[in-house]
DNA sequence: CTTGATATTTGGAATCATTCCAATTCTAGG
DNA sequence: CCTAGAATTGGAATGATTCCAAATATCAAG
């Protein structure tokens, strides 16, 4: 449930009519390895390490067909780079303004209805955006 | 409340130690005047209007001022320019994807309070943004 | 296994919002 | 009215992201 392996790539990208690359595998493994949330900067200086070649460009290509597919969200805050999140699972996020760095906060399903509940009718949502910031007491 | 005139702009940047200047009158008064939510770029040439040589800068500057003051407020949407907003009442927005325009929704206080509920306790938060994005139906 | 149509990758240039800078002008307190 | 400090200005600089055209790779069909 919202987990998801090397393997659900090909089948995810079949279904949407795209093609399996080596540097699609690559992205993705990097996105598996390490579950923080990183930019588009950082996955490209991780994807690196297993293929030397692969450019900045890929990285944004490839990043953007996971999202298209489903596979991956990403995570916007303020003016700050775009950061990617393979974790499905319907979550707020929340950003420390000392480190910079963003958590996954379960978000109980209750909550996510009466959100939509409070759209007027006439507003048909496909997505709702939780952000918190703050800072984490040590 | 959270409606302001005016002449709260002045009371405001005092409070805050920051100068009156026709610059961020004519900025303010241009935000008032028009509840959407405008660009940085929009703002820019509203304001050219009532005062022809007020650079981009400044505007950059006076929104920002505005922002630190607790006078408006950030509307970030995915990768889109920043818009601003003088609505301080709490409330989430909604983006017509079709559209691009933003509307303002409805927050009630109970479900803020739940919302910050589900946060672990070692996160202190100064704010939430909630955001959702569809279309409206005709 | 080969081939071809088509999608993907690539490096570099281009874009665009935003920030920075140093010089000039202005605000407000004394 | 003067002056220190703040604000404004235009233009240059930055940085994330997108665009581009050429080279390459995928995969379905034969």
């Amino acid at each position: 449930m919202g987990n998801h392996q090397q393997h659900d790539l090909a089948e995810a990208l079949h279904r949407a009519g795209q093609k399996v690359t080596p540097q699609r595998e690559a992205v993705f493994s990097v996105l598996l390895a390490k579950r923080d949330h990183p930019t588009v900067d950082e996955v490209f200086h991780r994807a690196r390490e297993s293929m030397p070649g692969v450019s900045l460009a890929t990285v944004y290509n490839c990043l953007e067909t996971f999202v298209s597919c489903g596979l991956v969200r990403q995570v916007n805050h303020e003016r700050e780079p775009t950061r990617y999140c393979p974790n499905l699972v319907p979550h707020a996020h929340f950003r420390d303004q000392e480190t910079g760095r963003v958590y996954d906060v379960e978000l109980p399903s209750p909550i996510i209805e009466k959100l939509r509940a409070i759209l007027p009718e006439d507003f048909q949502t496909d997505s709702v955006e939780i952000s918190f910031h703050g800072k984490r007491r040590k």
